[in-house]
DNA sequence: GGCTGCTATGACCATACACGCATAAAAGCG
DNA sequence: CGCTTTTATGCGTGTATGGTCATAGCAGCC
C-alpha cells in the first residue's frame, strides 16, 4: 500500500489531467512543439490562463519548453503522453465492448 | 484533435483518480475483492463519504461489486488498475532518472 | 538605459466537490 | 410482515481551483 506522500504525489498528476484545458493543450503539442501565441489561437483561452496551466504541466513533468528569440516554444514529453493516449484509448474501447455485450443481452 | 465531449470523459475518468481517498480505494481492492466495512476499517472515512467514491469508481468502470447476502463485496477493474500503476511507475521513473541528472549536472 | 512585445503573477469571483451528519431505502432473516 | 443490518442519498459547509482582468517581470533590440 503506497504511503499517504505517494498517493498526494499520484492525486496530483491525475488532477492536472482532470481538466479539457489541459488535456486540450496537450492535444495540441502532441501535434509538435508550439509557440504560445499559436496555442492561444487555437483554444481561446486568456493568455495568463495558458501560461498558468503550461506551468503546472512543465512542473509535472509532463511539458518542457525553450526560448526562440523572444518566444517560447513548448513541447510535449511525447513518451508519457502517448502512454497515456494509449490507456484511454484501451479504456475507451472497454467502455464500448461492455455496452455493446449489455445490449446484446437484452 | 478529440471533439470537446471526448475530451470531457477524459478529464472526468482523470478525475476520479485525482482523489487520494479514491486512489486509496483502488489500491486496497487491488489486493483482492472487498467488502465495504472494512474498506471504511483500513481508511478510516465515513461510510457515506466511501459509498459515494465506491459509486463513482463503479461508474466509470473502474470496480465492480457483487452481492455476498446482506453485504457488497467490491473488485478493482484488474487490467485497467495494473496499466494505471504501470503508468505512474515509468512516470516516477522518469522523474528520479530526470533528478538524479540535475544532480550529476550541478 | 529606455522601448516593445511576450510571459508570469497577484487579486478576485464563481463554481465544483470532498466530507460529515442525519436519514431514507433496500435486502436478508426471524 | 416487521426487524436489523448494510448501503445510498439529501443537505450543509469549507476548501480548492478554474477562469479573468490588471499589472508586474523580463528578454531582446535601438
Amino acid at each position: 500500500m503506497p504511503s499517504p506522500e505517494l498517493l498526494e504525489e499520484f492525486s496530483q498528476f491525475f488532477r492536472l489531467l482532470s481538466e479539457p484545458a489541459r488535456l486540450q493543450l496537450l492535444c495540441h503539442l502532441r501535434q509538435g512543439p508550439t509557440d504560445v501565441a499559436s496555442l492561444i489561437a487555437a483554444t481561446g483561452f486568456s493568455q495568463s490562463h495558458i501560461s498558468r496551466q503550461l506551468s503546472q504541466l512543465q512542473r509535472a513533468g509532463l511539458v518542457s519548453c525553450e526560448r526562440d528569440g523572444v518566444r517560447l516554444i513548448y513541447r510535449a514529453n511525447a513518451e508519457l503522453v502517448e502512454e497515456l493516449c494509449a490507456l484511454v484509448q484501451n479504456r475507451m474501447k472497454q467502455r464500448l465492448q461492455q455496452q455493446l455485450a449489455q445490449l446484446q443481452a437484452a
